[in-house]
DNA sequence: TAGTGAAATTTATCATACAATAACATAAAG
DNA sequence: CTTTATGTTATTGTATGATAAATTTCACTA
């Protein structure tokens, strides 16, 4: 009796977080709540309080949930929680997250990626222009249909992250990044983008690599607009 | 004998994490290097192997290090840190941070704050208009030299942030606010540019209040722009 | 040379005991 | 009656020791 789960990843301390995690951000244990004290969740998932406080400890470190003797655990203001970390956010899009959830992630990126490129075009290295564009010769050489379609277009941004040489816009934009990522590769209408968004590509190389920080900006810009729809397709398909 | 060490905060744990967090940080442990097994550290350190290993996944969730059977804990790739995080940003301000990482941190701020302002102007509710009224009042209420200085402040762009209706944005705005803040405190300059920045505030108050997008941008701009002296006191003191 | 398998090292998990904390109730003192 | 002191108690925090699991390494074999 109990508990039953599905799949229990690599280690046990990381199934709990992420069984927990994603308990948090799809409400089960709302804010300000406590969750039932450490012996008792342990037995209600079958693992030892050493496991389940290492889990604890990995959810606090994101702003997630905070304990104190005697008092117990208890669910922090989302305003503590750390949105912008990977596996927060892949226990949101577990959870089938509300559209205002995609219209922010959206938001973010509107104004996140247009600002990297800019700021790349200001501080690029020559070597960093090299390897943009060698990023975006594996995007033109790309075989439709295959994974490299995805994976050197996250390289060639991935590229101009790196070419901002700020730590906290690489940061930030390998989590943007790397989930928006997951959102396309379920999107059907990808693999006619892909070629009409070459020469958008290519625009923002040649304004990162002239050191053009308006046109960088702008160009990307004109790029996210082309790939929108895939907002109206995660909102059909992710909301309940 | 052994490893002395000034103040214990609250738990073991806690300050494990932060003492390794901030070895790692300053470069003590460089990235792809080996921590010294579990035990072995253990003992320089003085704490128990659970409470080791709880410090242990903190920094994981952070994404500082990264653990397997047989071959240790090792620092992960600066790229994969997640620089956005309050706890690693105060680590980073105890450990003479480089000049970069205060140009990046300020580049940082005058992409994502005016941002905000922005959207904060489409979004905001009713509701938000006000509270954002009295917390400008409340600035111009505070009696100089007093903690309510920064608080109103600190609370004014709080605001702002919470007037996007971006969980993403307010997340990423309140660990840089707050970091940048632990800085102004420092500042000595501060006190006479108070002042000055009053009229700053209230336009961008009344432009969000009036739905003026495009204005906010700019007032918020401006603001920034005004108490980037800040940076200069900041590469000054901070830098060895 | 490739493959197979045993060994060794380290993290991962568990169970148990005890310490520290802080809220709460209770009682004592003014 | 209010305030202060004290003890009780629930919960997290820490320590220890034992065992399991993972996986790299390396020797051995075909």
């Amino acid at each position: 009796m109990g508990s039953q789960v599905k799949n229990r990843p690599q280690s046990i301390h990381g199934w709990v977080a992420a069984e927990l995690g994603t308990r948090i951000v799809s409400g089960v244990y709302a804010p300000g709540e406590y969750i039932p004290n450490e012996t008792t969740i342990g037995e209600e998932l079958n693992v030892s309080r050493t496991a389940l406080r290492e889990a604890f400890k990995i959810l606090a470190a994101k702003g997630l949930i905070e304990s104190r003797p005697k008092l117990g655990t208890r669910i922090r203001p989302r305003k503590y929680w750390n949105m912008l970390d990977a596996e927060i956010l892949s226990w949101c899009f577990e959870s089938k997250p509300s559209p205002q959830f995609f219209i922010s992630l959206f938001e973010i990126r509107e104004i996140f990626e247009p600002a990297a490129a800019e700021l790349a075009a200001k501080n690029r290295t020559e070597d960093q222009v090299a390897k943009l564009s060698d990023a975006y010769q594996a995007m033109e050489n790309a075989e439709l249909g295959t994974e490299e379609v995805f994976s050197s277009d996250l390289e060639f941004h991935l590229a101009v992250l790196e070419a901002t040489n700020n730590e906290f816009m690489i940061s930030l934009g390998m989590t943007i990044q790397t989930a928006m990522m997951g959102l396309f590769r379920l999107s059907s209408s990808i693999e006619e983008e892909y070629k009409d968004s070459l020469p958008d590509h290519r625009a923002v190389y040649e304004a990162i690599a002239q050191q053009d920080a308006a046109g960088a900006k702008q160009q990307m810009f004109e790029l996210l607009a082309d790939s929108k729809e895939n907002l109206d397709y995660a909102l059909k398909h992710f909301v309940e």
